[in-house]
RNA sequence: CGGGGUGUAGCUCAGACUGGUAGAGCGCUGCGUUCGGGACGCAGAGGCCGGAGGUUCAAGUCCUCUCACCCCGACCA
């Protein structure tokens, strides 16, 4: 490509919108532009970035055995509704009619769609496994977009979906997946880490996430030091420890006035008890009521464990006007004892181990002392529901928990039956009998992957790219446009790359030296040979790599060698 | 959804309090000089001051409404 005749919309000052690195890079560098809320237009460079992660992919799924195709983005509210996701998906699924007024969405996911094509035209066991993959636009109405192509609204995912007769299939595909995950990832140039998942909304038996480790990412990570343990902290367990030495309390509970004592810390200190003495409740709201939930008070609710232990599609904190009506009582002085019947109680085993504790009364500014789990109260479930934190004990041998940061880029899913029985999936085993299928589902944010490289390959001039995902191998640049000797011999290189099959730039444009050597490093070109006079003069080229900056001088006739040698290196 | 903020040239921003002919830097066009780290001179182009309504002799500026975008929050009791 002769930058002369290419659009590099590269910017001098940093844009005002931008937040995290890879956002404020990206529209440096003139890879993106943003079109409305979350939504972005790719620029020739973003075009060249993202089109080598989708090759990536598509190599590694082809590789894995995956088959290829393109749904539509616009798809029937009819798909929806029968598999039950049209009233629960929310405000995030973007509803639109066409002019006959018929419902339609566009795609957050294509799990309906996938189904219909299967069962359209699978029906025999023989057929199976399937595993059918696209790289396609998706639409999702985020809440709030943010970062770019971290978290927009339009953006470009990998998603793939596999068919089984048994759950040993699946298991397979999804190891195969999860293999295939590691090697895509590591061809990215990433520092990446697998890490348990809760299953969220899409749902299932199992889910591991793919987090490229960054400080800037949204999730949580909590992964222990010394074996393999690693959880999304939605997920993640810790090794429960003895419980403190606490005589069972005698006494029956105790009302005592705590006026205006509302956060742990305060009633603890007000009581001159630990705040591990109290039982910390909290009420959420779920679709079948109201739940309250209880930890000990050193502890904090996870709500995607609780969610994941009542099977619930979603829940959320309770309005205070809510827990008001119902309790009588204003939030701040909640406990399990003498709770409203309708409210259901789940608690975290500590919570239940502990003795002789205080919690909330239900009364206005009071709270109990001397309760005693079990005799004071009853859950209707016991489930971990506290979340684990750095230094807490690992849950698989004796390590600790140590936290990180990170951005999901891949995330896959066992999702057994559920599809295929809410849109009758159905094939016939070898015995002629019918059975329902079973399914995976696997997901690669393309668009965020290479957001994510760009968090973790980057220094004060710009992008630095992993090679595998660069616009351009090589930059070559001609300084002095006026002799021609030197443009001759930098153009010759430039042809002999393409030659050889490397994906060469020239920066041909009529501009100062320095806005050529500065823009080549803010769009992250690993390879920068530089044609100058003087150099020239003594029959070399300058050749420096963009990650370490160091330079090598080779003859101009050696130079398409020199770049051969330092792309197979891997810099 | 709640709170805050910003909309003026392609980009980054002044101008608004105190109403009176639309500004700067960078970028862009032409000519000349320059040419190894974001050059210099001269001459230019470029704006429905987000939109609508109002107040006024007069509105980028004051008032009302509206739209867009950004940030924070959405409750650990």
């Amino acid at each position: 490509m002769r930058l002369s005749h290419y659009l590099l919309a590269t910017l001098r000052e940093d844009p005002k919108e931008a937040e995290v690195v890879s956002h404020r890079l990206m529209l440096r560098a003139g890879m993106i532009r943003q079109l409305a809320s979350g939504i972005y237009d790719l620029l020739p460079t973003g075009t060249r970035v993202l089109r080598r992660v989708e090759q990536i992919v598509r190599e590694e799924m082809n590789r894995a055995g995956a088959l290829e195709v393109i749904l539509p983005v616009v798809q029937p509210a009819e798909l929806w509704q029968e598999s039950g996701r049209w009233d629960k998906f929310g405000p995030e699924l973007l509803r639109l009619k066409d002019r006959h007024g018929r419902d339609f969405v566009l795609g957050p996911t294509h799990e309906e769609v996938i189904v219909d094509l299967v069962r359209r035209d699978v029906s025999s066991y023989r057929q199976l496994p399937l595993n059918l993959y696209q790289i396609h636009t998706k639409f999702r109405d985020e809440v709030r977009p943010r970062f770019g192509l971290m978290r927009g609204r339009e953006f470009v995912m990998k998603d793939a979906y596999s068919f089984h007769t048994d759950d040993a299939s699946l298991d397979e595909t999804y190891q195969r997946m999860y293999d295939a995950y590691g090697r895509i990832f590591d061809r990215c140039g990433l520092d990446w880490r697998a890490v348990e998942a809760d299953t969220g909304a899409i749902g299932g038996s199992a889910s591991h996430e793919f987090m490229v480790l960054a400080d800037s990412g949204e999730d949580e990570i909590l992964f222990c030091t010394t074996c393999s343990y690693a959880a999304n902290v939605e997920r993640a367990e810790f090794r429960r420890e003895a419980s403190d030495e606490v005589p069972p309390a005698a006494e029956m509970p105790e009302q005592v006035a705590t006026p205006g004592q509302k956060a742990i810390e305060d009633v603890a200190a007000y009581l001159h008890l630990e705040p591990r003495r109290l039982i910390k409740s909290l009420v959420f709201e779920t679709p079948d009521g109201l739940v309250m939930g209880c930890v000990r008070g050193d502890r904090d609710i996870e709500p995607a464990r609780l969610r994941a232990a009542l099977g619930t599609a979603w829940l959320e904190l309770a309005d205070p006007e809510r827990v008001t009506d119902v309790f009588g009582v204003e939030p701040g002085y909640l406990g399990p004892v003498r709770k409203p019947e309708a409210v259901r109680l789940v608690c975290d085993p500590d919570a239940m181990r502990m003795h002789d504790a205080a919690t909330g009364a239900n009364a206005t500014e009071a709270h109990l002392l001397h309760v005693e789990p079990t005799r004071d109260f009853t859950p209707d479930l016991i489930a971990e529901i506290a979340g684990a934190r750095k230094g807490d004990g690992c849950p698989r041998c004796s390590g600790v928990l140590d936290s990180a940061r990170g951005i999901e880029v891949g995330h896959i899913f066992r999702l057994g039956s559920a599809y295929a029985e809410a849109m009758n999936l159905r094939v016939q085993d070898a015995d002629g009998k019918e059975v329902t299928a079973t399914m995976g589902c696997y997901g690669i944010g393309i668009g965020r992957t290479a957001a994510a490289a760009i968090e973790q390959n980057h220094d004060e001039r710009g992008i630095i790219w992993p090679a595998p995902l660069a616009p351009f191998a090589v930059a070559v640049v001609p300084l002095d446009l006026r002799n021609d000797a030197l443009c001759a011999a930098a153009g010759g290189l430039y042809d002999a790359l393409l030659g050889a099959g490397i994906d060469a730039c020239i920066d041909d444009r009529n501009e100062r030296p320095g806005v050529k050597l500065s823009d080549i490093e803010l769009i992250g070109i690993p390879i920068r040979v530089v044609f100058g006079r003087r150099s020239f003069e003594r029959g070399v080229v300058e050749i420096t790599t963009r990650r370490d900056g160091e330079t090598i001088e080779a003859p101009v006739d050696g130079a398409v060698e020199a770049v051969r040698t330092l792309l197979s290196s891997g810099r």
